[in-house]
DNA sequence: TTGTATGCGTTATCAT
DNA sequence: ATGATAACGCATACAA
């Protein structure tokens, strides 16, 4: 554990020209500069964080406060990852605040100054990290669109346009009637807010174009049924001609099983467009079209904001920057088919 | 940001005061203590880390490094969740390390004092982390058993032990004939050690006890077909009567699948046993009793001596935990078929 | 029981 | 171009 002394010493010169040779503010002549840079290799002297935060400098630190439900099901999203290489690429280190209390968590670390700043992960419209960011005493950003964000930046995708352009394009290619498939999970859980907003969004565009949108009922256990999904959605003469999917890509792969069983071919007989999803890591039974997540973008974008805000001292507080949804044509989705429907109804 | 001066002056008391009555290093009077404390209260007062650390104190943060593949395929393990999870519960904060050269990152928080322990986690047996461990200055355990671990601490399940165990196990029920199914990627990718271990461990098992371990080629484009593992191994009056499975879960579906095809009767026609994976995350075709990782365990106990190692002051080098392999009964083990084989071989 | 002074390792200010 | 020194916020030895 060499320290600027140690390095002074066995350079020969004082501690202030080695943190001069280090931060390059003043002018230090070659032979000094050489000898100093040859100790420092020497000794593998790191300056001390804390001794350079209490001269004012950042730790280079952010924070990252994953929801409650991804801290306990240990299966850290992409969203997760994507921060945490976005921030090192910035030149922070991340901090995991998994405790029960975030709140709680993210105070200590903002007020002990040992986070610069703050990301908000699994953002649900109710949440209390982002009611409470005034209290940080740090820069926040969230990665998703609390009701309350007076005092944190948000960085998400613009949910509402993406269930706008989900009804326009089915609208286009002349489908009339559309069947919204969801996972289990997301009408037990705590809204995640993006859900619903896609939804409403969905359905108030869809009814502007006198589109149908149907779903159907889970089962009284709660779980999903891909068969109950098609028969009740997909068979009959008013049968929809185009899924737009919201679940899980898993639940999805089970629903495009029995579409096959069922002889449905995607897109002569049924479209599918699937919204809010990472189809990209999955393997799928069928391509599936699809206005994917985009954790990369978003990530990097969120990382930007809270880093200027860090080491410019921009004010960021109420920033709200909503991506454009993104749309991989993947050959799921096609015209509607004119009169007879595909399907074998046995 | 209130300082130790600004609740002083608000309780109207000396810093000193209010550092003893924080640490309890001293006696104080109740009067002058509820002052303090309330002081403390109204201005949200967190003592700053790093001066604290200037006075010798520890940062209580741990700093994880993930291996890169976890960090490449932007998903992190139920190793990584628990270590942050028992590192929370120990009190202290998890820094998370994503860097390319995750050595230098280590050096880097270590060094400046940043982390006051580290662990590593994907250890393989030729480890850079963990021969470099001399160089950290801090304590180290790694979760694994890198060959060269003099230096750090280790903590990992008896893979030995459990190749012995499982071979043991399949001989005591009769079984003469065992195939052994493995993943893809365990044979492209850099070798993790506990697969080998576990592998020769089988094998040298079996050996003594006369036992045959049969292994399935991989198609020439280096994938698993189940169906060609079926009908190697299991097939003929020479085929296994056991699986014992080191292979990934989706893959031991898979092949549950076509056993199931094949009229193979788990265990009456064929035991199968999972080594080393985590089943009761996934759901299986069938219910597989299986010698499990045990993250929770290991990483308890790493977290353990490192923690021991930072306040204690205890040299942890050099030291080696092997657990002794779980086994969870679930009923896929049974005595060897007498005679006659089942299966449909058409 | 409480207050004052010192030092942790570094950087910025002042001096040479 | 370089060296000496004060200050950052806190914990502790020392003083009272």
């Amino acid at each position: 554990m060499a320290g600027i002394k140690d390095v002074a010493k066995a350079a020969g010169v004082s501690a202030s020209t080695v943190s001069y040779v280090l931060s390059g503010k003043r002018s230090i002549s070659t032979k000094t500069s050489d000898k100093v840079l040859r100790a420092i290799d020497e000794l593998g002297y790191i300056p001390d964080a804390s001794a350079q935060k209490m001269r004012g400098k950042i730790n280079h630190v952010i924070a990252i406060a994953p929801g409650r439900r991804e801290v306990k099901h240990s299966s850290l999203s992409a969203y997760f990852m994507q921060t945490a290489l976005q921030a090192k690429a910035a030149g922070y280190d991340v901090l995991l605040l998994t405790g029960e209390d975030a709140v709680e968590d993210i105070k200590r670390v903002t007020h002990s100054n040992l986070a610069d700043g703050i990301v908000l992960l699994d953002v649900e419209q109710d949440d209390a990290r982002a009611a409470m960011a005034a209290e940080y005493g740090k820069p926040c950003v969230a990665i998703g669109y609390p009701d309350q964000h007076d005092d944190c930046a948000c960085v998400d995708i613009n949910f509402e346009a993406m269930g706008r352009l989900a009804a326009q394009k089915l609208h286009d290619l002349g489908h009339k009637r559309v069947a919204l498939l969801r996972s289990v999970e997301n009408l037990n859980e705590p809204v995640s807010g993006y859900f619903l907003l896609f939804r409403d969004s969905l359905i108030a565009a869809a009814d502007k174009f006198g589109m149908t949108i149907m779903e159907s009922a889970l089962t009284e256990d709660g779980s999903f049924d891909p068969n109950q999904f098609v028969s009740d959605c997909l068979f009959g003469d008013a049968g929809a001609t185009a899924v737009v999917s919201q679940a899980d890509p898993a639940v999805l792969n089970l629903m495009l099983g029995v579409l096959r069983v069922a002889k449905f071919a995607i897109p002569d007989n049924v479209s599918v467009l699937s919204c809010g999803t990472l189809l990209a890591s999955q393997p799928m039974k069928e391509s599936i079209s699809e206005m994917p997540m985009t954790p990369k973008e978003l990530c990097r974008q969120a990382i930007g904001i809270l880093v200027e805000s860090i080491e410019r001292h921009r004010d960021i507080r109420g920033i709200v920057k909503l991506f454009r949804p993104k749309f991989i044509d993947r050959g799921s989705l096609g015209p509607a088919p004119i009169s007879t429907r595909g399907g074998d109804a046995t």
